[in-house]
Order: C-alpha cells, then sequence, then structure tokens
DNA sequence: AACGAATGATTACAAATGTAAACGAGATTT
DNA sequence: AAATCTCGTTTACATTTGTAATCATTCGTT
C-alpha cells in the first residue's frame, strides 16, 4: 500500500467486488453487496469513501458520479495481508500454519499444489 | 476460541509471551513486552485483562496474583487466524500468497520446507 | 507498625471499524 | 417542470483497539 494504511475486513469484500470487475461504479459495489452481505447502500457508500481516502481507490469522475479504480493490484494486496498475518504469528510461523492447511476441510486444488511445488522448487518472479 | 473474539494484534504479543513459557506471571509478561515493545507495564496489563475477559487466558490464584495460563494452543490460534485470513482473501487465494512467499525477502528454513513437502505429500493428521 | 512496590481493577481517551441515516446536487421519469 | 432516484458527502454512534493513568490492596522491607 502507499500508506501502510491497514484495509479491513469490510473494506476488504468491497474492494474484492472492484478487483472482481474494475473500474465499478458504486451502482455495481452496492448491488453486489446489497444482497451478498446483506448490507444497507448507506453502508457500502461509507466503505467506497473510506478506501478512496485510504488511496487504495482512486475515483475516476464520469458526469456526476465516479468510477472507482483499484489503486493495488489483488496480489498486492495479499502480499501485504500475508505479510502482517505472518508478522504477528511469526513465532508460531508458517509450519502450523500449513499443518492447518493440510488438514483443513478446504482441500488444496491443482493449482494451489502446483504452487506450492514451485515453492519447494526455489521460487519464482512474477509476482512482486 | 471459545468464543469468536478475535485476537487484536497486541493481545497477540502478550499471549505469545505466555505461550513461550505457561503459565506466565504479569511480572514476566510485562517485563519482556516492556523491554520488546517498548510499552508501558500499565499497558500490558489492560492487555492481560483483555486476554482474560475473552477468555484467552485463564488466571489461575496463586496468593495475590494470577498464573495466567492459555485457554488455547498457539497451533489453533494460528489455525484460527489462518482462517480468517484466508476467508478474507479467498478470491485470490493461496496461490498469490505462496507465491508472495516465494518471493519474499524471508526465505523458507529447513523446517517450513518439510513442512511443505507434507503439504505435498498428501497432508498429515497431527494439527487439528 | 509503616512504607513503598507490584498487581489487579477501574476509568480514560483517541483512532479505527462496523453500520447506517441525513442531506444536497445532479440525473431520470413522468 | 415536478417528483423521484441515485450518488457522493457529512454526520452519527456503538464497539474494538492501542495506549495508558489511577486506585486500592497486598506483599515485602525497614
Amino acid at each position: 500500500m502507499s500508506d501502510k494504511q491497514k484495509i479491513s475486513d469490510a473494506e476488504w469484500k468491497v474492494l474484492d467486488v472492484v478487483w472482481d470487475d474494475p473500474p465499478a461504479t458504486a451502482q455495481a459495489v452496492i448491488s453486489e453487496l446489497a444482497q451478498r452481505e446483506g448490507w444497507k447502500p448507506a453502508t457500502i457508500k461509507t466503505l467506497l469513501s473510506r478506501l478512496v481516502k485510504k488511496q487504495v481507490l482512486e475515483p475516476e469522475q464520469q458526469g456526476s458520479r465516479y468510477l472507482y479504480h483499484p489503486r493495488i493490484t489483488r496480489e498486492r494486496a495479499v502480499a501485504y495481508e500475508a505479510d502482517s498475518f505472518l508478522s504477528k504469528i511469526c513465532k508460531g510461523s508458517l509450519v502450523p500454519m500449513l499443518h492447518h492447511f493440510a488438514n483443513s476441510d478446504r482441500p488444496l486444488d491443482a493449482e494451489e499444489l502446483a504452487a506450492l511445488r514451485q515453492l519447494l522448487d526455489g521460487g519464482d518472479r512474477d509476482t512482486d
């Protein structure tokens, strides 16, 4: 993130909708999340504003409305979240987490396994 | 967690000290974190109380003091954190995160690589 | 017995977060 | 044009979090 501002859980959901098909109108985000999360339009508008203030979304004026552009990629945001997550649990480190994934009810799919193999093979160079 | 209470970042640091050598006295936690984090004793006492209120720490009366026992293992807490982390970024999924780890400045150590191999080999059954 | 230090409890207070209503200025419908 | 709808902005308010001071009690020391 440009600023080391955290993206909250609720904000993340908003951002997720924008990432799905950017740039997004308030309309799009509101109708999606009003339904998916049961949020009032007002709530979603607040979250959009906060993301703009945090400079995570860039509003592009379109007449009287905005188009909201993500200013960071999902990959970058995920990396950032992963880092704060990891530094938080750093004592426990990756190991218990990986064990947990291994045992979770959410089995790894082929793509994830491929990513893991790549990790084991010494990493790759395309994400950051 | 018994209650679906979140453990905040600051609280996590306190818990970490307790996990390191449980049960812990306030003394131990305070001297450790006052130094490591530069926190005032009052701050640490607040965090201890909050963890007790969240039922993450169990106070055992020892005379007029307490011994603080963790009510969940670090592994369990890590798993819980990992889950909320993952469900937050579920759209982006494990893949970008793993890519990120692969490229991070924090190289994987031997133990982590071993855990990964285990994961690839079909998981294990001892953590949860 | 008196005093000071440590501990747990209570209170404090600002910032962030979740959740939303109210308001005002365009855009749309009638 | 009037009424309505929508959007962005402003304001609201409770809860959580970060950070801490204060207070009362007890424990150890003098």
